[in-house]
DNA sequence: GATGAATGAGGTTTCATTCAT
DNA sequence: GATGAATGAAACCTCATTCAT
């Protein structure tokens, strides 16, 4: 019981640092992801894991303390790869801009797929809890930033929320797609950012964006 | 728990074995939700649920053939609380009227609480997935519905596709209180109603109609 | 457990004197009877018994002081209508006697069929051994008694042990009929009861019994 | 047990990792069958089986899915064995030759000592069933070729059915050593067999085969 | 390092029996 | 007496984790 403390924080027991080992250690990482994903991760076994990863049943705590340690990896490991480029909002269409923004988002959120599992773990386990709040809040902060720029170039409405809205675009780009989907309908980017669109810059804003916009394809033309 | 007490003091509980048998049920049901909310689904078992009810473990199965129905159960109690009033968006303030929704939906969502451990589940168990599906499609149809209305009085957005606002609201409703707070903020309803606004109706339909809505207080006064 | 003692001998908690009563052990008996038979001793519960009587589970109870106490008394209700009638040998042809005997017997036992389910208990229970010994008892020196009349006046293998054909002879009576239907062949007490003479009696006594038994039915006519 | 014991004395047990397996496989086969026959099945816990084979419940649960499943391969296992010698009805006295294949088969029925539970299972468990009928048939089919080989060089009975002489002896063999020991005496195998021989033989063959056989062991002497 | 058999705690579920009504 | 809901011990089985090879 004790020494349930130590994996808590969920040491690497070794450094893998020979090839086959890291090789190892990813094939347990792409196995215990789409197992996870498939079947959730309370019915997803260590023996499964590394039965699917090709290894035995005692290789796997080589590599990883724990079942929850595994989880804890592909986080962190993940979490970054969902941080979207610093959007330039003034630079072009801003419907267009926000719908290839979303569309890469949702993209990594289906490789990524995590999140179906993470509430139940949330409860659960404060230090998840943690790495996911630290993970989304650098993607709100990169957001945010991206909108404070815009709000001090005058391109959005003056009396609203920074922080409302950054969390809202959040919620959207998280949920969209997905809830659109399980609806039937296939998850239209293009309309969902421009409802996001309207959320954010007042109506003369995103013509006059547009207009130059156009005009630059003009140009280039 | 403390109707528990009221039986010390005076009245012998004579009640029909129906109702003392509903009691033990609704008892189950607390103790489920309330464990399933804290614990989560998986972490919860049916002893627990039990002993928490003040039965003994094989009362459980009495009532439920086994932890997932009780949330079945739970689900189709419950979801129906959650049918926001139709709302009447033409009547005074929008931002007012949405701050108010946001409002009652959200505390209903805290009593609820399910959502937080579904995720998990509904990846294998299609039936909770159906149930869930029905109860949410109920409310969208509710709140486009409104949405509708009010785009045949011309208060909304010409250009705008309907179903996705619609989805958008309910999106926010759902998650922006919680992902506030999550972040230590007190969910303020007011910013997120008026962010939502913001999406729906175009400025001049705003100003218009919480012009109106100041007559009419006035008029009151 | 110590407690455990008393059960032993199975007392009737309550000598049912009135006349719905008696109906109702009777009703109890006959269900258990039913249930023993269909699905075996350790599958069928109180409940179902009590059910299948149209009883209340705790009614059982009243009636007998357990599961195993019912068992018990169907044996010794049942064990006595297995007492074959006192054959004479003497009188008519022997194979005819016999095989009628067989008929009634296996009749019997498959209206008693609880022989099924006694062999997992006679390991567990020696009291269930003592009751069914002495019952097969009874039926042994019934039969010992025809067999060693039938010895005196000669009509049997001078050199054979009494004790050992009479062993042969029920094992054969129990047996034999299900065995052969258990092969898909209809049981032919005829076939049966003539190995079993041929067991019994020298060929000569054989064909004199039958001699005897021709002129009888001829003077009859 | 013992043999545990030897390990402690001496050298290492490097055995291969298989054949490890294969005794604990063995031993708890051994301690199924041991319990099983003790204790009846119904009675006996996977538990108790594994504990008394020295190893931990789940072992159990590696080696074979159930309960129900050990006692499958143990009858598999084991039906092999009951498999009498081929009988050479012509060559010697024909009441030692049955007193002899008696004796052995109810050694090996005291080895298998299963069938005593088996009445119970069959009647819900038609594979059980299968797998009985399967062995059982297998051994009648052998004892039914020599008796009619017998029959065919006129030792036995013209007017008789071998079908039936067969189950009987079957029966006989099957039982009548159990009973008889059930009520105290020792089992008479000699008795036995001259009971059966009468059944099949004439008596005037078993003098002329009696004969010969003396002759030919005075001719060994 | 790698292996996978072994462990045993702990979850699920059933059912003989009791007991308040 | 009758009822049937309640009890909780005990069976079944799984799986995270360890450890001998």
């Amino acid at each position: 019981m004790s020494d349930r403390e130590d994996h808590l924080v969920g040491e690497f027991p070794i450094l893998p640092k020979q090839e086959r080992a890291q090789q190892k250690r990813e094939s347990l990482l792409k196995s215990g992801h789409a197992l996870f994903i498939m079947k959730g991760y309370e019915h997803t076994t260590a023996k499964e894991i590394a039965a699917n990863a090709g290894v035995a049943t005692g290789t796997f705590y080589r590599y990883f303390s724990d079942k929850r340690q595994l989880l804890m990896a592909l986080l962190e490991d993940q979490i970054e790869l969902l941080m979207p480029p610093e959007p330039k909002w003034g630079v072009r269409d801003p419907e267009s801009t926000l719908a290839g923004l979303l569309e890469a988002y949702d993209r990594r959120l289906k490789v990524l797929g995590l999140q179906r599992l993470l509430p139940e773990l949330l409860a659960k386990d404060s230090e998840f809890a943690e790495v996911l709040a630290a993970g989304k809040r650098k993607i709100y902060d990169r957001i945010l930033f991206g909108i404070r720029k815009a709000y001090d170039h005058g391109l959005i409405w003056k009396d609203i929320d920074l922080n409302t809205v950054t969390w809202a675009m959040m919620i959207l780009a998280e949920n969209a797609p997905e809830k659109m989907k399980q609806c039937g309908k296939q998850a239209d980017y293009r309309e969902v950012a421009k409802v996001i669109c309207r959320m954010i810059f007042p109506p003369d804003v995103i013509k006059k964006l547009q207009t130059e916009a156009d005009e630059k394809e003009d140009n280039i033309k």
